[in-house]
DNA sequence: AAAGTAATTGCGAAATTATGCAATTGCTTG
DNA sequence: CAAGCAATTGCATAATTTCGCAATTACTTT
């Protein structure tokens, strides 16, 4: 695996590397979603929510179409749900081993 | 969504989010490894691959066996290979995308 | 043109993470 | 028990990230 890759790779996950950003990819599962849209379904201030997407767009992870005073924020890649149900895999395997651990116990 | 899954996401994302420890985790795909043999294929300073190590330990992505001098280290969940895949599934379709809009220039 | 709404940008303080080096621990031979 | 190798820990500094607030941009409507 080149230098370059490897960095590339390390970037994407630091952009999914943030609660705030993972719930913003959550919530444009189902449907594209304005800025102020996003802000009211995760009670938090506009400009963290405007900080976060452009974090995700400068990564490819969302982009934005802008119609009158808004911007609707989507998903460009589906396969990112997909990572993320990956990752909720992992997250249930774990549960699955400390459960066992509780139990032998 | 529970605010436990997103920070456990956000926090195992973050483990990822670092060259050298997809480079480990990479070497760790065919076999069980010791800290002085991944030093040795990766060119870095011992210290660097143990503290990578044990960020990767507390995630628990990898576990370390102990046999002798030596600890063995290896992959924990083999589902986490799965989502290094996904992510590079979704590198390549950036770099299709990259592909088109440097063919329409 | 002025007022109003949506979104972004700039900036500073606090918190987190990275990195290199020295010191230490743990185990195993001689 | 002393010497030697493997691995971890501690620590200091530098670099990044986060987040809230104020200011600004961009567009629309009156």
């Amino acid at each position: 695996m080149t230098e370059k890759l490897v960095n590339f790779k390390a970037e994407f996950f630091k952009a999914l590397a943030n609660p705030l950003r993972i719930r913003i990819l959550d919530e444009l599962r189902a449907e594209e979603l304005t800025v102020s849209e996003i802000r009211e379904r995760l009670d938090v201030e506009l400009p963290n929510v405007s900080q976060q997407l452009s974090v995700l767009r400068a990564k490819n992870l969302v982009v934005g179409r802008k119609q009158g005073n808004n911007i609707y924020y989507s998903c460009s890649d589906p396969t990112v749900f997909r990572l993320l149900d990956v990752a909720k895999e992992i997250f249930n395997n774990h549960l699955v081993d400390l459960q066992k651990t509780l139990k032998e116990l």
